[in-house]
DNA sequence: CTCCTGTCCTGCCGGC
DNA sequence: TGCCGGCAGGACAGGA
């Protein structure tokens, strides 16, 4: 599932496709992904150069020179594909959005869960788009601090967990690296928000930004590759230290003797958590 | 405000 | 072998 890190691989491999490009066409192979396409779009950014894209949390952003755009979320099973000139020209099952570019590029929007949307978006004031109005910092920019965390946290006395994976309070994150960076932090997710100490908030501030950049590294790492992988962009294999590993070993795990700690699966409002109880108090 | 629950959707996996 | 139920989860609406 495609979080901050994941996005952000996204944005850079598409950026040298779109940039300075001129969108021939877009075309929407169904009438709706989460929400309903914006039918009005096409026409609207038709014929007219890329001028940016950038990111903001786990969400595109791309515009036109004519100060036309869009925004578009992968949702939980989003890939991006980019096809080359000299590229056969396929069409796969739940290829729902295709952007037919100047050079002969295409880029194609495939969502078997169509959880993605893309909606329209004015470059005057897609700050006013819900999402983005609201949107916490971005943590891997200069105002994202263990003091800023602290300050966010405070009064909120739901699970740090879930506090976390409020776009609220820090953008970009989601499921995967919320577990852990709370595990790089020595956190027990199940505590409180609100009483997470200014301290913890400093930990916890630079597990995030830890955590994320070594994802954005590993994904780097594998972006020029990307034409080898089916030309598919949307997210990577990632080595996790608690997420996905239930009843094994924690990977920093200096526990020995009979009692071996392991990895502990809970249910957080309806989504699981995992977390090593000997580290993460 | 914050918090919680239900909803959307399909691929995959385990059980029989 | 094939069917079926359950699970996965990001954002959001709506109610407490």
């Amino acid at each position: 599932m495609p979080e901050l890190p994941e996005v952000e691989i996204v944005r850079r491999a598409l950026e040298p496709v779109f940039a300075g490009r001129r969108i021939e066409s877009l075309i929407f192979n169904r009438r709706n992904l989460r929400f309903d396409l914006p039918q009005t779009l096409p026409e609207r950014i038709s014929f007219s150069s890329v001028s940016s894209v950038s990111r903001r949390g786990k969400y595109l952003t791309v515009f036109t020179e004519n100060g036309c755009g869009f925004v578009l979320h992968l949702g939980m099973s989003g890939v991006i594909r980019i096809e080359a000139p000299d590229d056969k020209t396929v069409t796969k099952k739940h290829d729902h959005v295709e952007f037919h570019l100047s050079a002969g590029y295409r880029v194609v929007f495939n969502d078997p869960r169509r959880f993605g949307f893309l909606e329209e978006l004015d470059e005057k004031n897609w700050e006013d788009y819900g999402a983005f109005s609201s949107m916490g910092p971005e943590p891997l920019g200069n105002d994202f601090s263990g003091p800023v965390l602290f300050e966010r946290l405070r009064g909120r006395t739901s699970p740090v967990k879930n506090a976390l994976l409020d776009q609220k309070v820090v953008a970009g994150l989601g499921n995967i690296y919320v577990c852990e960076a709370l595990y790089y932090a020595g956190i027990d997710p199940v505590r409180s928000a609100c009483d997470i100490t200014a301290r913890e908030c400093d930990n916890m501030a630079r597990a995030i930004k830890s955590v994320l950049r070594k994802a954005l590294d590993a994904g780097g790492s594998s972006l020029r590759d990307y034409k080898h992988t089916d030309g598919q962009l949307g997210y990577f294999q990632h080595q996790f230290s608690v997420y996905d590993r239930e009843g094994e070993v924690c990977r920093d795990c200096t526990f020995e003797g009979p009692e071996v700690c392991c990895v502990k699966r809970i249910v957080q409002s309806g989504r699981s958590t995992f977390y090593c109880p000997e580290r993460q108090v």
